[in-house]
DNA sequence: GTTTTTCATGAATCCTCGG
DNA sequence: TCCGAGGATTCATGAAAAA
């Protein structure tokens, strides 16, 4: 018997609790196989944007042009999606289960492909918003939703995990449903640099990815987000007793991810009822 | 200059205003091309279900387990899927815009396929239902939402139609967002058979098929539904003054189908103050 | 100090027509 | 096909500024 099949979390140590600075797929090919409990992925949407926006009062939008949602096609978009996937699923106990967030840019390519990889959908996921950014030009409807998918590792995977009760008395004692309202991340969550300027153009509001570990994993469980931007899901992992691996390529973000973790250690070691004492 | 272009209209009058029983593949091949406004488009969900669900109380749900639900594998269905829609894609207008519905069964086979086929999204949509069928065996989250997708032509399509001032006041003066809430199809609106029992396994409501023709066509265009089923992409067509041409195979709906367009044709031609009088 | 007003901003595939 | 003119176009939230 392999010693991965012994004790799988002592082979995760190294990786374990920290914020990893490195690309998704070198990374992945480290970490041992079936060892993972949960996966939550917030990948590129490759929003193919043409030209610049500009709101009815004359401003500019700040639209999300970065490096690393440039693909040059959609043939390269998959290719990249079915990497990523595939190397998730490695590392994906035959019990564990994957999230992925997306729009209709993506979410399609994506969806898709986990079909085509062997993945099996457990649900798909409407996370509505209660204050999106208008349809400025008036030739669309509001673009208020993004699209999550919930699945497992096959058709006949077995023993993963669904909290249902918890979900259920999160939902005010009725079932939780597949639609779900949470507010854009804003405010004192987003993270801002020291020109007062957001650190992640896309940063997810910490609710949202809460949810999914309640409702996903147990306590001491493995998470894996392999691109951890500024860490929302280690710090949903933190507050909810589960452990974590988190892998981002961009320096500035994994700095301010680790300053972030920091900050939530020190909170959690010191909590509010223990100043003035 | 061809007769198509001078009079499109023309050209369709054997199709227009009725329910054609037949294979859709078959009577999109004999329209002309670039001829129709509008198209929303019910496909077959491919629901894989693998045994009976039982409710709790042991009686055994209803499932939608009709011969044309049945696909061999994601390849067959994906060979049905682009054979369809690139039907409809010759027989759309360049300024017309087409829309489908799906479940997260076949939604992103549906929409990968769009996007390879050179349609270009405009939004995806979601259908929020009030009254979803719970999950009975408490193992996932309620399924309560179904997938709208939008697109027109191609990326550089212009001359869209939408009627955003239209749909601004329905929303009580705020822009229409992507997210719709409406009921399932039930009660009254729902077609039953003189057995008693429901004609057709998913019956769309009124209400959201109408609320797309009104987006998103002008009076008197042409609505094409290649799977018309109990005919309520006609009904909203018919009510909404536009023109229709409704494909549908099953000699059962079709029978349906042609008897609620005839109800539906007395109803506008006695209206109620012309009773009793 | 309190209330009101102004302003900034968010994963966005955001126009039409004539020359 | 490209370019320029004309014209129609925004919601919820929170912070900052003003009253």
């Amino acid at each position: 018997m392999a010693i991965s099949e012994i004790a799988p979390k002592q082979n995760l140590r190294p990786w374990l609790d920290r914020i990893i600075r490195g690309d998704c797929l070198d990374v992945l090919a480290q970490l041992p196989a079936g060892s993972v409990d949960l996966i939550f992925a917030d990948p590129p949407y490759n929003l193919q944007l043409r030209q610049e926006l500009i709101r009815p009062d004359t401003s500019v939008v700040d639209a999300v042009d970065d490096e690393w949602d440039q693909f040059k096609s959609f043939a390269d978009y998959d290719r990249f999606t079915a990497a990523w996937l595939a190397a998730c699923r490695r590392v994906l106990k035959d019990t564990g289960t994957l999230w992925v967030i997306g729009t209709y840019h993506n979410i399609y390519r994506v969806g898709s492909i986990l079909q085509d990889l062997g993945f099996w959908f457990l649900n798909d996921v409407i996370w509505v918003k209660n204050n999106p950014m208008p349809n400025f030009r008036g030739v669309r409807f509001t673009n208020a939703h993004e699209t999550l998918l919930w699945c497992k590792k096959a058709a006949d995977a077995h023993g993963c995990t669904f909290n249902y009760q918890d979900m259920k008395a999160e939902n005010g004692g009725k079932q939780m449903r597949s639609d779900w309202y949470f507010p854009l991340c804003t405010g004192a969550e987003r993270l801002k640099g020291r020109d007062g300027e957001k650190v992640h153009p896309t940063q997810k509001p910490l609710a949202l990815v809460e949810r999914i570990v309640r409702a996903s994993s147990q306590a001491d469980d493995v998470v894996l987000d392999p691109f951890a931007g500024v860490g929302t899901t280690a710090v949903a992992a933190l507050r909810n007793g589960r452990r974590y691996i988190a892998i981002e390529r961009e320096p500035a973000y994994v700095e301010a991810a680790e300053q972030r973790l920091a900050d939530e250690q020190s909170r959690r070691e010191l909590p509010l009822f223990a100043f003035g004492s």
